[in-house]
DNA sequence: TTATTTAACTATCATTTTTATAGTTGCAAA
DNA sequence: TTTGCAACTATAAAAATGATAGTTAAATAA
């Protein structure tokens, strides 16, 4: 059994699955993977999400140290804005990878 | 908009989600990654699935044509084995670094 | 001989995750 | 003055996953 805050995985795959799997996170990822992004940008560029479920999502990618979160005003209407960690930066390679699988599969097998 | 097997999909990363994501796909493809194994050896190397849960999951990848299912005896006590397809064989590497990130965690961040 | 075990599931019900839809708060623009 | 925006939260429903038990016919153990 492997261990990462505080959930326990099986192997390898099942903790990496554990912290990305899911049908969202690595979307979220992905588009962070170059920049940050605000709340609403985020929204735009994954328009099948509901807002429940990124908010969600985005505590959760936090609170395993992937994304921060930043507010410049503290008075609505606020300013927040998303970006990897220095952990989430060692995700990058996987997730384009991800992403190029994805694209292969249109290419070759749709 | 990208499509695979009837479902539709915002970005590649997504669709790569879709189609190996959830809880247990990549586990599953992960066992099966360098050999065929039957029922119970998928069972016995997952100790923390529940059977209904591992038998969908099953049905979910063969329907999405990553892994083949072959039956050997036709009258209980069945031999049924499970193993990738030349499709799912377009995942090994992937699997494989999702493995090794989750390596890389165990190693240095817990 | 009889009882237990095995393999590969399926059935039923409970819990957790994700979705759908609507609502909140102050400011800014029309 | 009304409308819209940003970053969410609330409530209820649907879908995914989990817990537990049951099925079938043969093989094995007592």
């Amino acid at each position: 059994m492997l261990k990462f805050n505080g959930n326990e995985y099986p192997c390898c795959a099942s903790l990496t699955m554990g912290i990305i799997g899911g049908k969202w996170k690595t979307v979220i990822l992905f588009h962070l993977m170059n920049e940050k992004l605000r709340y609403n940008e985020l929204r735009k560029s994954m328009p099948t999400v509901t807002e429940r479920t990124l908010s969600l999502q985005l505590k959760a990618l936090e609170e395993d140290g992937l994304i921060k979160r930043k507010v410049y005003t503290s008075k609505p209407p606020l300013k927040v804005e998303y970006s990897l960690t220095d952990f989430g930066k060692t995700l990058i390679p996987l997730i384009q990878s991800i992403a190029d699988w994805g694209d292969l599969v249109v290419e070759n097998y749709s």
